[in-house]
DNA sequence: GTTGAGCGTT
C-alpha cells in the first residue's frame, strides 16, 4: 500500500481533510494532530449497524478497520471535558481559546526604559528584532540638543512577542532596561484597556462565588460584583484586561444560564435619572449601577 | 560636555 490518503474531519458535518498514511497502511496519530491539534484518536461511522465505531489505535498507530481505510470519513477524537464552541476554538480548553483571541489581539506601543544615552533607533531595532518582527522604534530626545532622553517605544507585529517582551528585562548597550505598558495606554483615559466585564442575562441564583469560580478559568479574577437589589447582571473584573477584552461578545453558560458578556463603561457619577431603569437595561446604563470606580493599580503593568 | 526615575513635540 502506498501514498494513500485517508478523510479526516472534525465533524462528520464538516469538510474532510486528506491525511497521509504510512507505507504500511497504517496512519500516525501524530499525522492526524499535525492537522487537528489536540486528537486523541479517530472514530468513523459504521456503513452496516450506522453506529459510530472507534479506530484501532496502539502506540500512537492507527490502524485500519478491515485492514482498509475505504473512502469512509474519519471523525476526530478530543480528549473529553473540553469546552465546545462550534467554532475553530472547539477543541481548546477555555484557557487556550482566550490565549488564541489574545494573540491575535492588537498590539500596542511599549515603553522602553532605562536606556543609555547612546542608544539610538536602530540599536533598539537590532535587539528587538531578535524576539520578532518590529513595527516601529522611537528614542524620545531633546527636540534642541537631539540627546537622547534614555527612553522610547518599541511596537511589535505578533501580541506573543509583545507577551514576551514584557515578561522580561532587557540588557541593551550595557544597560538594564525595561519594557512596559505605557501609562497612556493603562491609565483611565483608557477605558478600551478595562479589565471589568459586563455579565447580562444573571439569573438571582447565580451567587459571586460562583461567578468567580467559573469565570477563574479564563484567568484571575480580582473582582466580582452583583447589585443589590438583584437587577440581572453582574461585573467580573480581570488581572488582566486581555483577558476581559476577549470574553466581550460571548455568550457563556453559567448553571445552564446563557449569560451575555460585554464591555463594562466607567460608570456615571450623575446620579439623578438612573434609579428608574429597569433590569435588562443596556450595559452601558447597567455600568451606572457599579459602585466602584475603575482601578489601575500601578502592580500591574 | 552633567543625569538614571519616568511616560510619547508631530
Amino acid at each position: 500500500m502506498a501514498e494513500l490518503y485517508i478523510r479526516v474531519a472534525e465533524d462528520e458535518n464538516e469538510e474532510p481533510m486528506e491525511i497521509p498514511s504510512e507505507d504500511d497502511g497504517t496512519v500516525l496519530l501524530s499525522t492526524v494532530a499535525a492537522q487537528f491539534p489536540g486528537a486523541c484518536g479517530l472514530r468513523y461511522r459504521n456503513p452496516v449497524s450506522q453506529c459510530m465505531r472507534g479506530v484501532r489505535l496502539v502506540e500512537g498507530i492507527l490502524h485500519a478497520p478491515e485492514n482498509d481505510w475505504g473512502s469512509l470519513v474519519y471523525v476526530v477524537n478530543y480528549p473529553k471535558g473540553k469546552v465546545y464552541n462550534k467554532r475553530k476554538m472547539d477543541e481548546m480548553d477555555a484557557a487556550s481559546a482566550v490565549k488564541m483571541k489574545r494573540s491575535i489581539e492588537k498590539t500596542s506601543d511599549l515603553i522602553i526604559l532605562g536606556l543609555p544615552w547612546k542608544t539610538s533607533e536602530q540599536d533598539l531595532k537590532d535587539y528587538f528584532a531578535t524576539f520578532g518582527e518590529v513595527i516601529m522604534v522611537q528614542v524620545k530626545r531633546d527636540v534642541k540638543t537631539g540627546n537622547s532622553k534614555g527612553f522610547g517605544f518599541v511596537r511589535f507585529t505578533e501580541y506573543e512577542t509583545q507577551s514576551k517582551v514584557i515578561s522580561q528585562r532587557h540588557m541593551i548597550d550595557g544597560r538594564w532596561c525595561d519594557c512596559k505598558l505605557p501609562n497612556s495606554k493603562a491609565g483611565p483615559d483608557e477605558p478600551m484597556r478595562s479589565r471589568k466585564i459586563f455579565v447580562g442575562r444573571c439569573t438571582e441564583d447565580i451567587t459571586t462565588d460562583e461567578l468567580r469560580q467559573f469565570f477563574m478559568q479564563y484567568g484571575e479574577v480580582t473582582d466580582v460584583f452583583i447589585p443589590k437589589p438583584f437587577r440581572a447582571f453582574a461585573f467580573v473584573t480581570f488581572a488582566d484586561d486581555q483577558v476581559a477584552s476577549a470574553l466581550c461578545g460571548e455568550d457563556l453558560i453559567i448553571k445552564g444560564v446563557s449569560v451575555h458578556i460585554s464591555n463594562a463603561e466607567p460608570k456615571h457619577n450623575n446620579s439623578r435619572q438612573m434609579m428608574d431603569r429597569g433590569a435588562g437595561a443596556s450595559p452601558s446604563l447597567a455600568a451606572m449601577f457599579d459602585q466602584t470606580q475603575y482601578q489601575y493599580p500601578s502592580s500591574h503593568v
